[in-house]
DNA sequence: CGCTGATGTATCGGTCTGATACATCGGAAC
DNA sequence: GTTCCGATGTATCAGACCGATACATCAGCG
């Protein structure tokens, strides 16, 4: 996972370790904490013995105030084997990157994969997400007496999270297939206006099925 | 993290390894996706070294078919030293207790805590959310142009999702100061229109006029 | 009558986290 | 001016956790 992220992070530009670290973090704030350094060094390492990368001290973009200097910054860049290896990991789509760490990984390099390949993931991803959902929707109606009330609004909220994405999936491969523009703002993220249904009165959550597609 | 977990489920009843990763994986469903036995085993084991919990082979509610039983199930159950630990820990709210993970567990087990130390552990979890949140704002505001649509477009969501969270967390804290009741289908799960605004910047977390607070 | 899938316990290699260590640098405090 | 602090920067270590695997029992099913 870290491999493929800092391989991905690396085909843009050369960087250093703790430039690499700020931009996963960022990269992945969603859906993923961050990876530590205590698994990052160790993965340049690895990718280094592998001759996926090299090292280069000295940044030609910053002149390197050498000074004393005991241990300077170290650049990392892509090898051609390093290329050749991101592009297969993040091709093979293998049963952990429909997990939230993965696919927050993939989907963030998506832009280099065709579209019969993103859809692979992103049919993946809600599969796996679907499932989940399930569980919970089992759980929520099947035991909703013996269950604490703490325990069950845990479930519920994990529910709403999961029809969120499932949704958020199903916009996102409708994107993919008809049209070809991966444009953002088609898919909603916090567009305000749509004052749609505005009565909050009767609701009626009744009905478990989520037939109630809203717009989308 | 797992050993607050273990000893949460046991103090309902005592149970084996296999129900345990059952319930674990139920329980705790939204938040994280399941503890192996890889781990879990092993937490067994230590637990009982410690003394928190006592094997016991043999289940009372089903008659144990022995069999040839080479290898029967074992029975796990919780001792005092085991009760005290569990509240040793579901008190003691470290960094990451905020977190995903730590959150959920703490969560999980929450009606086992007093209202000041419920509300400490909601408020410490809407600022780590908050700080997710701002994190995802800032790179959606500050580099919107250097990035990738797709890449836009998961810290789009990232940030739905956190917003979501503050405002179930905001919820939740309301409810917990004003009402006693930890009343479910208070907080909204699945309702869903709402066509309030996105803006929950000055916390004043909005008056209970929700007036359809239903029965339970 | 063997197949498959659920139940059940257990281990192993590998990945990742959190804490810690150390060193340099710019700037603010005083 | 110097001292302290936080950001930058590289690195390691113990421990938590995961995924795969192994093995064994048992129910149902064709």
């Amino acid at each position: 996972m870290l491999e493929l992220a800092v391989l991905g992070l690396l085909h843009e530009s050369p960087m250093h370790g703790y430039e690499l670290r700020k931009r996963l973090t960022s990269l992945l704030g969603a859906f993923r904490a961050a990876f530590s350094y205590g698994s990052l060094y160790p993965t340049l390492k690895r990718l280094k013995d592998a001759g996926y990368i090299t090292e280069d001290a000295g940044d030609p973009d910053r002149p390197v105030p050498p000074l004393t200097g005991k241990r300077g910054r170290i650049v990392y860049k892509l090898t051609a084997e390093g290329k050749e290896r991101f592009a297969d990991l993040l091709a093979q789509a293998g049963p952990e990157t429909y997990e939230d760490s993965g696919f927050g990984v993939h989907f963030a390099f998506f832009s280099r994969l065709d579209q019969a390949q993103r859809l692979r993931i992103l049919e993946g991803r809600r599969r796996r997400i679907e499932e989940r959902r399930e569980g919970l929707r089992e759980t929520l109606t099947r035991s909703v007496e013996r269950l604490d009330a703490y325990t069950l609004e845990l479930q519920r909220h994990g529910l709403d999270a999961c029809e969120r994405e499932v949704r958020w999936l199903n916009e996102l491969i409708a994107t993919e297939q008809s049209g070809k523009p991966p444009s953002v703002t088609t898919v909603g993220g916090f567009v305000p206006p749509e004052p749609q249904a505005p009565s909050v009165e009767e609701a009626s959550p009744a009905e478990p099925d989520d037939s109630r597609k809203e717009e989308n």
